[in-house]
DNA sequence: CGGTTAATGTTACCAGTGACAACATATATG
DNA sequence: CATATATGTTGTCACTGGTAACATTAACCG
């Protein structure tokens, strides 16, 4: 693995350093947990001395804050995409907007743990622009879909909630290993993601 | 907060050390995080010095890994006492059990942080015995329920798991600061949680 | 253009941590 | 009682997050 984010190495001033220490983390986040990069690994895979960090970042954990909003956007920039693949099929819009909720924690595993660690206090939801929140897309999903009066109860809130709490459940338990499925197997998390949002959809209680 | 855990300090041989110092760690992970619990405050807590750890625990992941195990356990009796509660009616069984769940994580939200983190590699679900493992009583509700035919599915897995991960996701939410709630109101999280299982028993789509 | 200032980088250092080796002491066992 | 084993201690190592003092570059202003 190497970074091939720095620029001309002769330079003393690196020039858009923060940037580069972002991006540097990012890829490291692929191969390697966020309780595993330390901040000298990450400086000198960004060509750059330990201390060299500090002038960016207060501490490390405001640099994880950072790392964590932009995975957060990303992750918001995915689903829009999606949401907006099935912009005229409400229905068809949310399972498969789900569906890239999951796809997406399984294929970036260790972003996805940093984003909901704990260990980082990324700004709240709230604090975040609807667009660059799961809940914000999901919300605006179940609001389209409410127009079109796909769902039964009025407050959408509520049921994007339910529908976010359940998706980021079943990812949680399966990046913890607390199910039996292999992280790897992506499709058979899919058909069982399928499975969950459709009981959510229709209830799991016999009718009366 | 003192650790009255130690017996007589005069003993060069501590005697039990090993289920000291895990009672110990459960004492910290009241006021800290797991990844503030280091070995050595562990060992000073527990009135011992660093290096005795080792003679219990192969390396910091072993201990957290045994942690996490007891933790489990923990929550397990705690489901498992509501589950006996409404022993005789198979609906509020579900509903109990899964308020009691998200009780359980929001007064022990370091323990559960530690269950679920994937710092620790617990044993997963299926090599826990039923009976300690939260999906173990699930199942076992929703397959008591299942003989009354209260539920629609016949997949009690299934359906178990769509329990579980609805309830794990908004736990994991609310500790992750990702919802706009204050951890420390108890009701409004329970009439919320309350909320989110209706919806999952009844379905959040319109009738067609 | 030249010189001062602010921004950004470096080296040197500190305390805290996980881990290990060498040594010390208590307990158990024959 | 003697010896082996289990368990605890001290000393040390590499690594980490963080800071201070110093170096270099870039930016700004006359």
């Amino acid at each position: 693995m190497t970074y091939a984010v720095m620029n001309d190495p002769k330079k003393y001033h690196h020039g858009n350093l923060h940037d580069v220490l972002i991006d540097t983390a990012l890829i490291m986040l692929r191969d390697h947990p966020p309780h595993e990069i330390s901040l000298r690994q990450l400086a000198q895979n960004s060509g750059v001395s330990n201390a060299a960090v500090y002038r960016h970042f207060k501490d490390k954990k405001e640099l994880l804050d950072k790392l964590a909003t932009v995975c957060h956007q990303q992750l918001a920039m995915q689903l829009g995409r999606t949401r907006q693949q099935y912009a005229n099929d409400p229905l068809k819009q949310l399972t498969e907007t789900s569906i890239a909720y999951i796809s997406h924690a399984v294929q970036h595993p260790h972003t996805t743990r940093l984003m909901f660690s704990g260990i980082t206090s990324a700004p709240a939801e709230e604090q975040r622009a609807p667009s660059d929140s799961s809940f914000g897309i999901f919300l605006d999903i179940v609001e389209n879909g409410a127009k079109h009066g796909i769902y039964k109860n009025a407050d959408t809130q509520m049921t994007a909630l339910a529908i976010w709490s359940l998706l980021h459940g079943f990812i949680m338990l399966i990046l913890g290993n607390q199910l039996n499925i292999d992280q790897g197997s992506d499709m058979k998390i899919q058909i069982i993601g399928r499975m969950l949002v459709d009981m959510l959809q229709n209830g799991i209680l016999a009718p009366v």
